[in-house]
DNA sequence: TTGACATGAATCACTATTCATCTATATGAA
DNA sequence: TTCATATAGATGAATAGTGATTCATGTCAA
């Protein structure tokens, strides 16, 4: 996919140097293109912000991405992946709610990091969905990230409510739905508060709500 | 505050005829332009659709509006004050916890009579603003009614936990991000299905999780 | 006859994208 | 090794599309 994106270089010696540079040129494009989409938006960022940032001239950007919309979706790609990549890592653990337990962690880790990409991501998987959608459809192949992220919680709440761990008078939907709104609860605040470095901490309110309850024993 | 947008009508005897018109006319305006924000987003929604949808040319909206700006922030006031309102309506409800119910449903089911708003509203008080805020600063005055609306359930939570119905082993701040958190995913949820008239049903799960927590007792 | 105001064509601003050029490097003959 | 030439590809000025906003004009009610 990403090869196709350009020319393909000709068959030659240069061949590898070649590559070397052009590989470096795409990824300093796609850093400095996180940044400024990160920083102002997609909408608000300009092609010729883009270019500065990554120290090139705007017509260049185009030598290596066909339009900015190309680029945007390279960089959710990019994104979706590392942070599917995350779940995928603990998808091994046997008990459930230690499996729930590692992707909130997981998940949160990976926000805290990337916290300017926020509103890419974790976000693009549903908040900028909204936000945006109509100002451009995200890209296919982040959906489907998207979709297999919820699908892994999905299972795991199976999972849990199956090993008696979680209730089931209410459906495996409505507890995966609520989960996934505590989450999105706890980076939209953590967001707003500038993204101190405090998000992982909060996993447990978080698992403790969900689990426990708000109310006094 | 809206008075002063538009030049000030001259005092005389057509006065009141003309402002019954002027009000039609903006009134018009308004609601044309609530349907086409809201159908395809501030930023695609173009002036001339919502002009043809209000059945005006144009330049008409110039007339009382300053930008199409400005029109978006008049919606974004008259929906938000309308929204705050089903909540003050319940404002004087003793029992915390009967009151956070009562907003929770006051708010629903105005999500569900105006769900075409959804992404300009309530979503504007967190989602949207999220996704846009840097495409266009949002209404100063939207963003404290928003305020006013998180004081609102703070104050309903602080007094839970103050009566013994809620934890005290957990913040007010974190009590109450969480209950916007699974308020916010559902109705995320439902806007997704496609806003079917189900949401204020829904309340239920929202709260039963919130007080009684997920895990199996 | 006059003034308020609706009209919509023309203007203006903004940027993504294109493209004619120019630069730097690689190649190969001397 | 050195120089002439070819070429990938970097450059940024020019183009082009879009759409908000303006304004000269026409209409209608008083």
């Amino acid at each position: 996919m990403t090869a196709t994106r350009r020319k393909k270089p000709r068959a030659s010696v240069r061949e590898t140097v070649r590559l070397e540079t052009r590989a470096a040129y795409r990824q300093a494009i796609l850093e400095a293109a996180e940044v400024v989409f990160g920083r102002v938006g997609y909408q608000s960022a300009r092609m010729a912000d883009v270019a500065a940032e990554a120290g090139v001239a705007a017509g260049t950007l185009y030598n290596y991405f066909k339009s900015k919309e190309e680029i945007f979706e390279s960089i959710l790609e990019r994104a979706g992946d590392e942070f599917y990549g995350q779940f995928l890592a603990h998808i091994n653990i046997e008990d459930p709610l230690a499996r729930i337990d590692a992707f909130m962690r997981a998940a949160f880790q990976f926000m805290e990091e990337r916290g300017g990409l926020f509103s890419l991501i974790f976000a693009g998987v549903g908040i900028v969905e909204w936000g945006e959608q109509r100002i451009h459809k995200r890209s296919t192949r982040n959906s489907e990230v998207h979709e297999r992220i919820e699908q892994l919680t999905a299972e795991a709440v199976a999972a849990a409510v199956a090993a008696g761990q979680l209730r089931d008078d209410l459906s495996v939907d409505e507890l995966t739905e609520m989960l996934r709104g505590l989450t999105d609860a706890l980076v939209f605040a953590w967001y707003r508060r500038g993204c101190p470095p405090d998000l992982a901490a909060r996993v447990d309110v978080l698992l403790d709500i969900f689990l426990n309850g708000a109310r006094k024993p």
